[in-house]
DNA sequence: GTAGTATGCCTCGTTACACGAGGTATTGGA
DNA sequence: TCCAATACCTCGTGTAACGAGGCATACTAC
């Protein structure tokens, strides 16, 4: 699936948080999530989900903890209570943006 | 108004390309145009406004042509062909995007 | 046994682009 | 005479998506 950076920008994060808003994922199973829950239109690669939790993380949205589980480690990224006003603002900006390029392009 | 780079990349092309679809424009005429449309959700700085324009007709997605209106210069952009055909792949582009963030945010 | 696939994490370099700040110039009204 | 509106422009900064690459383990099929 051919991603759009120019399209996407914010996103990443937004879908994390709100995944992450509904109960403690890892990586590997936030990658899926977010195809799955976007019906397929939206499948965030490693070299954008990755860095996106760490960036995450030193900000202070999500908290990590390692778990080792039948030989694999797993990092369960948990959001705090910061992430969840992060994830507000950026619903709400998205909310906005969408709004007005529908009104836009949907022009009357 | 406070801009959010991270959520608009991609998007002011897109919204400079509906409007021409529709009509000429000039630069200045283009940013009301933007704020009116979009219902004051979204303004383009001109800092953004313009190196767009200057890129879309780089890439031959726009065509410009001067003229001097009661003492001042404007540059009227008219979209090409090449811009139609981006204009589709972007709207598509973004209605996936959009639909999918869409579905995950109501997620079940 | 061993090859391949799925799981699970990571980083680095490139590219793209929004944005603010700053610059120039003209017109027209207070 | 001053200031807002019109109308264009560029430069530097910062952010972030993305692909490619790397490492290691578990499980399944041949």
């Amino acid at each position: 699936m051919a991603q759009n950076a120019s399209l996407m920008s914010g996103v990443p994060e937004l879908l994390v948080l709100r995944l992450l808003s509904a109960q403690e994922m890892y990586g590997y199973e936030l990658a899926r999530a977010v195809r799955e829950s976007t019906r397929q239109a939206i499948s965030l690669g490693e070299g954008v989900l990755y860095p996106a939790l760490h960036a995450m993380e030193t900000r202070g949205f999500v908290k990590a903890r390692r778990r080792t589980v039948s030989g694999r480690t797993r990092v369960y990224y948990a959001i705090t209570p910061r992430g969840n006003r992060r994830l507000g603002e950026l619903s709400g900006e998205w909310r906005r943006i969408a709004g007005g390029v529908r009104a836009l392009l949907e022009g009357t």
